[in-house]
DNA sequence: ATTAGGTTTGAATTCGGATTCATGAGAATG
DNA sequence: CATTCTCATGAATCCGAATTCAAACCTAAT
């Protein structure tokens, strides 16, 4: 490699100070236009890069955020990552992706890395609802938004749905199109997003009279075989769910995988929800129905806060708590049931 | 935040030198066994994390490396950013995302502030052939690996897969199933990789005896929008292509959007198949046909490979170059031709 | 001409570890 | 016992910018 072109170099090349230099590069008032002209002749001649390290180490800013995400194949987090990325780098930020493979051995060490490497700040879409480390960070002040999560700590600054309202919608809709018996793909209860969905749809089925079938639910870790096992196994018995609702449409996927395998059509057989609304989701040979996650907006929104936190310094105001609202999207995954079930 | 505490900190707790605290750190050979306790105490007592920013600056090693993706949205790249990640962790490097969405001029701004921020390294997926920024890398013997990417230049350092061969395999696969009307969606031209698709595309086809129809040919830019209308509109001509060649996955998916969208049945009425095998493709509600490409084992040997580069300082070695075999694998989405066409 | 006030610039210091150099304490050798 | 060598450790320097402090210039007002 190139023996590195410094500050210092630049400056003895145009005659000036390091300091000089570091003004110009900073576009400092009070530069005699013939001294800055001298030195941004000379820092184009020598291809001059400044060294963000040394920057970092002294102003004690690294320009830099972590994301930190469960699975950065669940497509609704690929386009939320988009979003978030486009973001800072118009703002001038880079971000370090870490991806947890949902397991929090990994998210502690994340985190640790990140502190390390001193970041600004974090975005966090799987937080785990009481993890000690995050709630520490948030008593430090560090700046931390979580994305589409939530925490049991009243410090927290987050950015989601209402979970709960959007499980019930789901629910709502199946139920309406006659559907009685419903598998339900639960997201993991350690985080407070999927719990709260698991919730409304419990209380979405009670409300409506109908008694939760423990055997129809999947509420294992998220893994697209195990569900896709799951569903394949529920859907070859006698008595089996008329539709299934799915906390994620990564999993809603999986579903439909199973079903197809079953050669069980769908939605003539069988209905499908989902919750996030992936763009594969409006793919019409898909045509996935689904709970809308206004991902667009909710991403340049944590993107924003986050770097309010950071620049403004803004400690003291009040948390940064924002509930958006869930919508009900209805594709072709979905219809009136007409299977015959011995209940 | 915290007033954050230094190594001198701990020294002072530890009542040694900072020199010390750092051979700790490092695991140096030669320090007294209590010596290293009260350090490794005081350490825990304070809280202490090192900087790895000062530690950068001081040892020109910052442990992070930069993966430029063009669109992370593409189930191709996530996944493979995925692998790249999870390695990443296991070797102790970081790895910062930057997702161009396939514009030359985010290329090169990502790269600059790649270098700014003194990445050990670069893992680059969508290098348009001629970059003259990427070649400038190379040529100073920065540690660069292209993935899924080639140039013109000799040096480069690549895994890919035999693109064109992969096309071939595509057309000939079409062709046999008794297609004669072929669309393609090609991918620009200005990346090698799509290029050779392209060529293997055109080749394939004359070997056959098959004339290109260009009205049958989409090649501007990525876009799932616009290959979704150019699709749509073809699909709507009385003479239209019976079976889809699409460049990558993602665009094959929107072939089957816009066919959906026609109500055209597929295979029945046409045949689709893609490039990449994303793990949707297995999906059976989908199951696309396509041309596999070996993620996983891809994605491995990228960043071992970055990471001799950067670690073995091997620069005198011959260039990295890997090119594995794809394979075809059919699905659902591909079938013996059914349509008459007025030809 | 003198003084006050703003403009420009450089020297020196700082950020927090890594590393080199030097020194003192033992241990081993002759 | 003198000498050499290894072990342990601290002092000082360095990495490359940012920033503070102070000095040198100007300019305008008195």
């Amino acid at each position: 490699m190139k023996g590195t072109i410094s500050a210092y170099d630049v400056a003895s090349k145009a005659g000036v100070s390091q300091s000089t230099v570091s003004r110009v590069l900073n576009n400092y008032p009070h530069i005699k236009e013939s001294t800055k002209q001298k030195v941004l002749m000379a820092i184009k001649e020598l291809g001059f890069t400044r060294d963000e390290i040394a920057r970092s180490l002294a102003s004690k800013k690294t320009r830099t955020i972590g994301l930190i995400v469960g699975d950065i194949t669940n497509p609704f987090f690929a386009e939320s990552a988009k979003v978030i990325t486009g973001k800072a780098q118009e703002m001038e930020y880079d971000v370090i992706l870490c991806n947890t493979n949902h397991k929090e051995e990994n998210l502690y060490k994340y985190i640790q890395t990140l502190i390390g490497k001193r970041v600004d700040g974090i975005i966090i879409t799987s937080a785990d609802k009481d993890n000690q480390k995050i709630k520490e960070l948030y008593d430090q002040g560090f700046p931390v938004v979580l994305y589409n999560s939530l925490m049991n700590h009243e410090k927290v600054n987050y950015i989601a749905v209402n979970n709960y309202k959007g499980a019930k919608l789901a629910v709502r809709h199946l139920y309406q199109l006659n559907h009685r018996l419903i598998g339900y793909i639960a997201g993991p209860s350690k985080y407070l997003t999927t719990h709260l969905r698991n919730l409304g749809f419990q209380d979405g089925l009670k409300e409506l009279g109908i008694d939760v079938n423990k055997a129809f639910v999947y509420d294992k870790e998220f893994s697209y075989d195990e569900v896709y096992q799951f569903t394949k196994r529920l859907l070859k018995k006698p008595t089996r769910p008329t539709a299934f609702f799915a906390t994620s449409d990564q999993m809603a996927l999986a579903v439909l995988d199973a079903a197809a395998s079953e050669n069980i059509n769908v939605p003539q057989e069988l209905s499908v929800i989902g919750f996030d609304d992936i763009d594969m989701a409006k793919n019409q040979f898909i045509g996935l129905t689904t709970i809308t996650q206004p991902k667009e907006k909710m991403a340049t929104l944590v993107l924003e806060k986050l770097v309010s936190l950071i620049e403004e310094n803004d400690e003291l105001g009040s948390p940064i708590q924002i509930i958006l609202e869930p919508e009900l999207i209805q594709r072709r995954t979905t219809g009136v049931n007409s299977v015959q079930n011995g209940v």
